[in-house]
DNA sequence: GAAAACTTTCAGAATATTTTGAAAATTCAA
DNA sequence: TTGAATTTTCAAAATATTCTGAAAGTTTTC
């Protein structure tokens, strides 16, 4: 296998498999590009190699960017944006886990909170209602919990100290 | 807030947090409706509550069944399938853990793997490229370590022992 | 074995998401 | 300022996903 296959089936397959985690295959795709350049590409650049229009390219890499795993670089003596990943994988890993916790975790704990709040359990109907929504919510929070220590944590606290613990 | 509406509310909400998660909306919704209904459905009862076709119906519990999140029950007496929730909200947690992780982190692990097979790192260009592929081997491993313990623990240990390692 | 009751399938329709590309906005150098 | 270079926006087009409903398939009953 040539470098360059093995790059292009990495990118390939990256953008694959983020459509499963309800990401955007070409946001997947612009971000393995970066992964793997050694220098910071531009909009041109990225539009060239994934063959993709510029609107497209200038929104996925603002969503890259407000995710936290690419990062903007002006260079001297050049007018154009270039950009480059975040390369620190378990960093970047972290980023995702904070992010997915925000967006994801959040709006469950919030729901089902509001939910609590409006309905009493003077029946035995609302009763069962509401042990529904607090195991969710129970469930809910303990994710949230795991998930803000393992992106607070540094990589090395992870693979010793944490993993320690299932033994 | 009355008790109908509330449990609307949880199951529109339910619907709409899933397509978050890459999760069909019509699927989340009637996981939410089985999970709050004290008695198990059939195919109409479903129809009619939440407005779908019998097609719709008939594909997403035949997916909900194969996350292991619902049961499929035949009553005495019934021509008819009736279908319950897993209402133990932990153990359908596990469940969507386990699913989770063999649909979307062992692809990822068996690319990762492929690939690094098929490169040698003769070249620098080839090694640092490795080192991309090696370090989210690494995150994706841990990522499956964890999930797999903890998709086998039990509840009382994840709230007890293990909330413990936050203090 | 035939018909009724029910479930499954799947092609086409409806809906939702993503992408394009050109116009508008912004930035920067002179 | 001006205008060239670059980025951003967004309506329309392309694509992908989901849903429908009727026909085909299966199971059960008599």
């Amino acid at each position: 296998m040539e470098l360059q296959e093995a790059k292009d089936r990495f990118i390939h397959t990256w953008g694959t498999l983020a459509t499963q985690w309800g990401i955007n295959r070409t946001m997947s795709q612009i971000h393995a590009l970066l992964l793997l350049s050694p220098k910071s590409l531009n909009a041109d650049e990225i539009m060239e190699e994934l063959q993709i229009s510029r609107g497209n390219v200038n929104m996925n890499l603002r969503d890259l960017m407000s995710w936290g795993l690419i990062y903007k670089q002006l260079l001297p003596g050049e007018r154009k944006e270039y950009f480059q990943a975040e390369k620190d994988i378990w960093k970047a890993a972290r980023q995702i886990g904070r992010e997915r916790r925000r967006r994801e975790l959040s709006p469950i704990l919030e729901t089902m909170e509001e939910i609590k709040k409006g309905v009493s359990d003077s029946s035995p109907e609302s009763a069962e209602f509401l042990k529904v929504v607090n195991d969710i919510y129970a469930v809910a929070g303990f994710a949230d919990n795991t998930l803000d220590l393992v992106t607070k944590a540094e990589e090395s606290w992870l693979t010793s100290t944490f993993m320690k613990m299932f033994k």
